[in-house]
DNA sequence: GTCTATATTACGATAGAC
DNA sequence: GTCTATCGTAATATAGAC
């Protein structure tokens, strides 16, 4: 394939470059200006790659939802009981956030303000509302905690497995799938089984 | 005290219409425009009240800020076993955040780009470490599962917290601490018992 | 593919009248 | 306290040379 090192930019690397820049100082934070001194080369060079910043949101949001989505296809995640399911999901889940970070990480943080911006958000409610059904359908079987407000549920467990983009860093020259692996079984655990000792 | 008409602005009610506005676009997609036109005064005019954009968001931030900290200094907070103090301070966090929603919500999203947005987040990382001290002398009592790293605990607990201001609406017309509370019991009880049936 | 130079618009902030 | 008009700067994007 090709090799790591690459002396001319492609839509590819430069969206590399981009996302880490938005990531740092906020997408509308982020001037051509800025993506131009990251990435070492003229803004109208940029240019030349891709249609313009509103692309390199579009690329990067994709590439976050399309992970994401994916995950509700794979075999753990439609065999089953529903609890089993939605366990498998949460863990992928997590998985798939720190594989993609800086891409999930841009996708989280869109406010809405263009077009991409609001697709991109719509997208992301579609897969919540799946997941969400999932949990329904555990706790219709008796398997969760029958006081639990399902609408609620879902929003917490989201809302703790999106909130890892704001800390985590992946450690240079370690295993990176034991690391999500142990990362996601953590996450699980707390969500399922809580952090007290004795229930 | 005053009454709830005003036809002039003071810094403190234009500080709320600015505060939606910055949630609703991002504070770096918010122009003065923008803000003299939820206002409905000119651009100028806001000029009178304030000294720029930044005031508006040091303003914002500190008044949530202040909201979270004074939490620490509750008798609930400072008295008992850490596990009570911990659960105390994070129901405790979950009302605040709700009360102070807008300007809660707007502290969670700052990125650093100024010097009021870094010290913001500084602040921030200050209210996380003493309560990660707090879960740490619980965790020292035998109160939390062994199996849990202590620091990953604190930050999955305040992203579960935080991630309230992402989707929580106030209902109109409704008994607002009441729901805050219940709110702050379901968020408790999913973190230290988890959603599971039989553990 | 990359550059310099520039067009054009939007932004934050100020001046000064009323 | 609010306005219109405007300044200076920084933004997105393009033109055209190499």
């Amino acid at each position: 394939m090709t090799t790591a090192r690459r002396d001319t930019y492609t839509p590819e690397t430069l969206l590399t470059v981009a996302v880490q820049v938005f990531n740092e100082r906020g997408y509308d934070g982020t001037s051509m200006e800025h993506l131009s001194k990251a990435a070492g080369i003229s803004k109208s060079s940029i240019y030349h790659h891709v249609a313009g910043k509103e692309e390199l949101l579009r690329r990067a949001v994709s590439r976050a939802l399309d992970g994401l989505f994916a995950v509700l296809e794979e075999p753990g995640a439609i065999r089953g009981r529903p609890v089993e399911r939605v366990e498998y999901v949460t863990r992928r889940t997590v998985e798939v956030l720190l594989t993609e970070l800086p891409y999930v990480t841009l996708l989280l943080r869109v406010r809405g303000n263009t077009r991409t911006e609001r697709w991109a958000l719509e997208r992301r409610r579609e897969f919540d509302h799946q997941v969400a059904d999932l949990l329904k359908a555990a706790a219709a079987d008796g398997d969760l905690r029958a006081d639990v407000d399902i609408r609620l549920a879902t929003r917490l467990l989201f809302g703790m497995v999106n909130s890892l983009v704001e800390w985590y860093r992946p450690h240079p020259g370690a295993d990176h799938d034991a690391d999500h692996g142990q990362l996601a079984d953590a996450v699980v655990h707390m969500a399922f089984d809580g952090l007290r000792t004795a229930p």
